[in-house]
DNA sequence: CCTCCTTGGTTGACGTTGTCAACCTAGTCG
DNA sequence: CGACTAGGTTGACAACGTCAACCAAGGAGG
């Protein structure tokens, strides 16, 4: 059991705990049991540390995916990401927050994520699920908009109560619905 | 010229310059003219203050809507939430960032953003521009993906170069056209 | 005119935090 | 056996948010 592990483990959880700013070399270090130095004996500094736990968090997301009819497998992956983000909202904005250095291992953990989305789009089109076109973009589309239901209602910018309400799922389920309608009213073989 | 407004300013532009962790209220103080204690008198604390930024920030976005189809002037309208927020990315980062408390003015101004979207919406159905349906939930719909967009494209984690080229206002369009195909369908199935 | 209170400002201090420098120790390898 | 390195320690420092105490201008009201 590596140090540097127990300190990506307890940085996390010091994140869920009280959000970035609870997150403290010290503390961080002290619920390892080592001085409030010894993280830079695995890390360059703070940024560093906070990148290692974005990377691992990133990289768990992208595993775990589950078998079934492609449309529903595509529908079952953004559904899980949004879930994470609804239960862990301070690991959801550390990863998308701003990275401007240091991004080395998160870059890649993205480049992952992003692949797998892709091939779970490429599926559920010829699936007939959706409708045909660039499934890069069309990953990017559906992905854009799970991203955005759940950050906004973390946020509470999105109407949660009364007749209007609109929980991420429900508008990922509506997105999914018009692009399968899209799907069927043409069978339009390519469109570049 | 009030100094809380002049306080404001600085904090705004040293958030824009640096992200937030460069507004100290030592420098916004000295910006202004004052010294580091004085933003205390006019703010509860550091939060207060980026709380200030960022309700006349979010109040800003929703004025200034120009006339024209009511279709179009949905899209521009997201345009130009998309284009501040890539203009203007350490802002929208505040925004939409954790506000566990002390979010009056911040709540008020979201609910008005809200309230404002939802009529452009509304218009456009009527035109024939969306499909039928809650207009609150499509006004969700379709704020979460220019959101989802804009934040991703922000954090790098968006296809930007190469042939799977995604740009938030291409997303955009492509998710309106879905819908404008969807309200068509209708009326008339045929659809290209 | 004098008094009192509010408004907006000041200086000084304190504890916490990220970070650097110097030192120490057990193990590995030539 | 000696040198090097990986990993850990203590101590210091400057910067930051925040608190407390003090202070000047200016009206309100007797």
């Amino acid at each position: 059991m590596g140090t540097r592990e127990a300190l990506i483990d307890a940085a996390t959880r010091l994140l869920d705990e009280g959000g970035v700013d609870a997150v403290t070399l010290r503390e961080v270090g002290a619920r390892v049991g080592v001085s409030h130095n010894a993280p830079y004996k695995h890390f360059a500094n703070k940024q560093s540390l906070l990148a290692a736990v974005a990377a691992r968090e990133l990289a768990s997301l992208t595993t775990a995916r589950p078998a079934g009819p492609p449309g529903e497998v595509l529908r079952a992956a953004m559904r899980g990401y949004i879930a994470w983000a609804r239960s862990h909202p301070n690991r959801f904005k550390l990863v998308f927050g701003t990275w401007t250095a240091d991004a080395e291992g998160l870059g890649a953990a993205a480049h992952a994520a992003q692949t797998a989305l892709v091939g779970l789009v490429s599926s559920a089109q010829q699936a007939g699920a959706l409708p045909a076109g660039d499934p890069v973009r069309l990953a990017s589309l559906i992905r854009s908009l799970a991203h955005g239901a759940a950050d906004l209602a973390a946020a509470g910018h999105l109407a949660a109560e009364g007749k209007g309400r609109a929980d991420p799922e429900d508008l990922l389920d509506d997105l999914l619905g018009y692009l399968r309608r899209a799907s069927d009213t043409v069978t339009d073989p390519r469109t570049a």
